[in-house]
RNA sequence: GUGGCUAUAGCUCAGUUGGUUAGAGUGCCAGGUUGUGGCCCUGGAGGUCGAGGGUUCAAGUCCCUCUAGCCACCCCA
């Protein structure tokens, strides 16, 4: 087609899913709430050091999936890529700094991701996640995985399930890493260049290696859980008591790991069986506890999870559609237009959505056109009426109508609409 | 970033081994007597066959490049 298209990646939101997507998420913002999340936003661009800091040297991250550009001034900006770091950075900046921590926050928006697109892939995408920063309490961990099971339970998403791991902490995931490469030393020969690159940039990764776990050299490495520290090992407990406590099953996942340092003990996901492979996870989380100290600020725990609204949306059972317009008013010519666009404007003050055709086609498209609009009922607008003052009010479902003075529009319509509602139940 | 599949009206798709002015359904607009809708009938608008090159007397159909979508991999903060 002719014509400028939407730029790789991009997807314009149509009035239905968007008004299912806004649904969604005033559901997710309302569970938060309930559990004293407050809401905040953070600007879309940051300075590209706050993500840069953050992942470090995943190089792949910084040098190919972020959206970089230098603005007038000559700084380094970057789309924002995910939504803690920004958050984070606002708590310093803040006086949320004062307030008595934790400090949960959540927050929604887009993202923006130089990823090669997919279904359910999308290089501006929308996120809604929380944070409670400022608290290392394991009970916190679980706090915010119910906040996340509670959203989808309320929409009714089916088919889910928590995985849960601890990835332990800067005092044992040392000793583990080193298990881990102990472990692979030996079979080196046998891995794939690929995992053979993982092991020695990100050991951690090789848990999650799809080739490996076909291959089952997997079934006996080292698992995260069996190297955790007293502290952290004392911390996956309550964590796992805490989610009892809520009442949410758990599914304990040894190969679900964070690719970054700042990471920490409790990793979690949750994922639906209807969503495969490289796209099975709603959302994710976990505790960033060293996250606060690379992007320079003072230390602060923290932990929290990030959903993508996309995908949920497409889960979450089917959300009635916002109804139609109850009415549609219709001019029919040759009479003045002006007398159907001031009734019209007239009824809406009433808070009734109104759709309106003063145009100069035919009664008969009109009405066909309103009957496809889905309104309930019309009013029309002619000569015969402007003389009488009046308008005709017509119920499109069993073809009645009656007249209505037009000098009192305001009330004479919402009450027949009522009487007509009414009607309508009562032969139900 | 790598490999594979795909690309024809707004939408869903047909288009035989390359062969005249590219079709259907649906949607859209109009008409079926003078101001009254869902069905039906008739008509209309709408496509440089994703874009650009090439082969050929002839390309929607074959080849190349690009773009976009989808799948797997990479990555996934």
């Amino acid at each position: 087609m002719a014509g400028i298209s939407r730029p790789r990646g991009t997807d314009d939101l149509l009035p239905e899913p968007l008004a299912r997507m806004a649904r969604v998420l005033d559901a997710g913002l309302e569970v938060a709430s309930g559990f004293g999340y407050r809401q905040v936003e953070t600007p879309i661009f940051e300075a590209t050091e706050l993500f840069v800091r953050g992942v470090g040297d995943s190089t792949d991250v910084v040098t190919r999936e972020m959206y970089t550009f230098a603005d007038r001034g000559g700084r380094s900006l970057t789309l924002r890529p995910e939504g803690t770091a920004p958050v984070v950075r606002a708590f310093w900046e803040s006086d949320l700094r004062q307030a008595p921590l934790p400090v949960r926050l959540s927050y929604a928006g887009a993202m923006f991701r130089y990823d090669r697109p997919g279904k359910g892939r999308y290089r501006q995408f929308h996120q809604f996640g929380v944070e409670a920063i400022g608290d290392s309490e394991p009970e916190l961990d679980a706090e915010v995985i119910a906040v996340a099971w509670r959203w989808l339970q309320g929409l009714g998403v089916e088919g889910i399930s928590l995985q849960l791991n601890s990835i332990g902490d800067q005092e044992c995931r040392p000793a583990y890493r080193q298990a881990l490469l102990d472990y692979f030393e030996p079979l080196a020969s046998q891995l794939p260049a690929l995992d053979r690159e993982r092991l020695r940039r990100n050991p951690l990764r090789v848990l999650d290696s799809k080739e490996l776990a076909a291959s089952g050299l997997l079934e006996g490495a080292p698992r995260t859980v069996d190297h955790l520290c007293s502290s952290c090992r004392e911390a996956f407990e309550r964590v796992r008591l805490a989610l009892t406590a809520y009442g949410i099953p758990f599914q304990m996942n040894h190969r679900l790991v964070r690719g970054l340092d700042y990471y920490v003990r409790t990793a979690f996901e949750v994922w639906h069986e209807q969503l495969q492979g490289a796209q099975n996870s709603l959302f994710g989380g976990g505790r960033y506890d060293g996250l606060s100290e690379l992007l320079g600020y003072p230390p602060a725990p923290g932990v929290g999870f990030a959903a993508g609204l996309e995908r949920v949306a497409m889960l979450a059972p089917t959300v009635p559609a916002g109804p139609p317009p109850a009415l549609a008013v219709l001019s029919a010519p040759p009479a003045d237009p002006g007398a159907a666009i001031a009734a019209a404007d007239r009824v809406r003050r009433r808070g009734i959505q109104v759709l309106c055709d003063a145009g100069g086609r035919s009664l008969r498209a009109k009405l066909s056109w309103a009957e496809r609009a889905g309104v309930r009922g019309v009013l029309i607008l002619g000569e015969s009426e402007l003389e009488r003052r009046t308008v005709t009010a017509r119920l499109l479902a069993d073809r009645t109508q009656v007249e209505l003075p037009l000098r009192a529009l305001e009330e004479a319509v919402p009450a027949w609409l009522e009487g007509a509602k009414a009607v309508g139940e009562g032969t139900r």
